[in-house]
DNA sequence: CCAAAAGTGTTCAAATTACACCCATGA
DNA sequence: TCATGGGTGTAATTTGAACACTTTTGG
């Protein structure tokens, strides 16, 4: 109980708190990560998910921000999808002492620059997946798994897919994102009807088409829309047994 | 970064770390939620979330099923479903010192004692809503807000529902769940056809049919099914404007 | 007998699916 | 002109909402 503990600051031992990020992006039409190589030990020269330390003074929040920039190399992360997982908090996950750690899922769009900023060993997006990085340090492999499947299953019922996307983007490139992310095929045409009748998950720019980069007929451009709640959701194909 | 830093346990002002507990019930068809008094400042005789001291050894986890426990009186927790929503860090959240929060969203069965068990001023079971306990001390209004909106989103795609029922309930029962999470009507014969023939959600009991407490047909009983995702969800009629 | 709740049946509208088909562009 | 991706059309199917109706109990 709060009420019959002393607010003693130091009667206990510390906990230290950190924030862990799991920062996606969609490169090559594939889902990859944010990892960097760890340069000491413990679990030195393995990957983990970038963090660090919360500041006395800041929020989980702040710090994840904060490091956010520092990793992807960005000035401005403000306009990045930004959301808390969940916190890991086992005694022993680290071996050194006590931490606490909040995770994070980032979602930004394919980077210009093609590697993280940063100080650590090494920084590198890396195809999600099981995958050659694996294992991850310290529990980071649960966190990883935890973040994919808040996101995989936040396209289906919210707007986050836009997140991926630079501010102008195409449907095509929109859908991609859920085929990325969900590792199944959408119908390109009842994709569009789909989204495009979805109030308030993107709006048409009046300006003019561009091309995908490549052959076909160009593509109008959309921007995100306001909603963040889908009625009704966008329903990912049937990921297991039947269901009626 | 957490390479560059030392691990000098008490080189920052320490981190408090405490669980919050937003524990939910349906009483009387209505949602309620579990709030204790304050004894003493700040915020003395305000009402207040179940909560307390994660100690130096055991997860945030343990730290909410020890609470959870002390608070609702029952022996055995094991069963009853607990899950983290998030975490609340702002500096200055507690005035006393900086006090990192994991907060749990708890869904208990309507219990045969009335009231909570345990040791702070007071402890009640109050209708959820805006109502004459607010505002709650510290954060814990967005507190509580924070888990009702996640539990009323995850009725929807997961079998959550069941975890506010006994073992063994009826449908009309797992219906008024939905109905007074929701505060909205359901159809009870639609209702029963879709939670019977989404796979996993309930399964029947060979068993007799009980009565529902007054007249009426006696109805069949249920127990809660192990799946834990639905495909297709359980759509709550239109909160909001037209969708498409 | 009447009210109330369980449970079944039926109907109509809406959404989803699976395609066929045309358009505009780069190679 | 051909391959490729954008975009529209449409019919078959499935799902969902609405509501009439029967069953079985308590009062």
């Amino acid at each position: 109980m709060r009420e019959s503990q002393e607010y003693d600051k130091y009667a206990h031992e510390p906990f230290a708190v950190t924030v862990d990020l799991a920062v996606f992006t969609i490169r090559d039409g594939a889902l990859h990560v944010l990892l960097v190589e760890r340069g000491q030990e413990p679990y030195a020269g393995q990957w983990a998910l970038p963090g660090g330390f919360v500041l006395p003074d800041e929020s989980a929040e702040s710090a994840a921000q904060r490091e956010l920039a520092e990793e992807t190399g960005l000035a401005d992360v403000s306009g990045l999808h930004l959301e808390q997982v969940r916190t890991y908090s086992d005694p022993g996950r680290d071996p050194r002492m006590r931490v606490v750690s909040v995770a994070f899922a980032a979602l930004v769009p394919d980077l210009p620059e093609a590697r993280a900023g940063g100080d650590a060993a090494g920084a590198a997006w890396l195809p999600y997946g099981p995958a050659a990085y694996r294992p991850l340090a310290f529990d980071h492999d649960r966190i990883l798994g935890d973040a994919y499947d808040r996101i995989r299953a936040k396209l289906e019922y919210t707007g986050l897919a836009t997140a991926f996307c630079p501010p102008e983007f195409t449907l095509g490139e929109l859908r991609q994102v859920y085929e990325a992310v969900w590792g199944a095929e959408l119908d390109p045409a009842n994709f569009r009807r789909k989204v495009v009748g979805t109030a308030g998950l993107v709006e048409a720019i009046p300006g003019a088409a561009r091309l995908t980069g490549g052959r076909g007929k160009p593509a109008a451009l959309f921007r995100a829309g306001t909603a963040t709640a889908l009625h009704p959701p966008l329903l990912r194909p049937t990921p297991e047994g039947p269901s009626s």
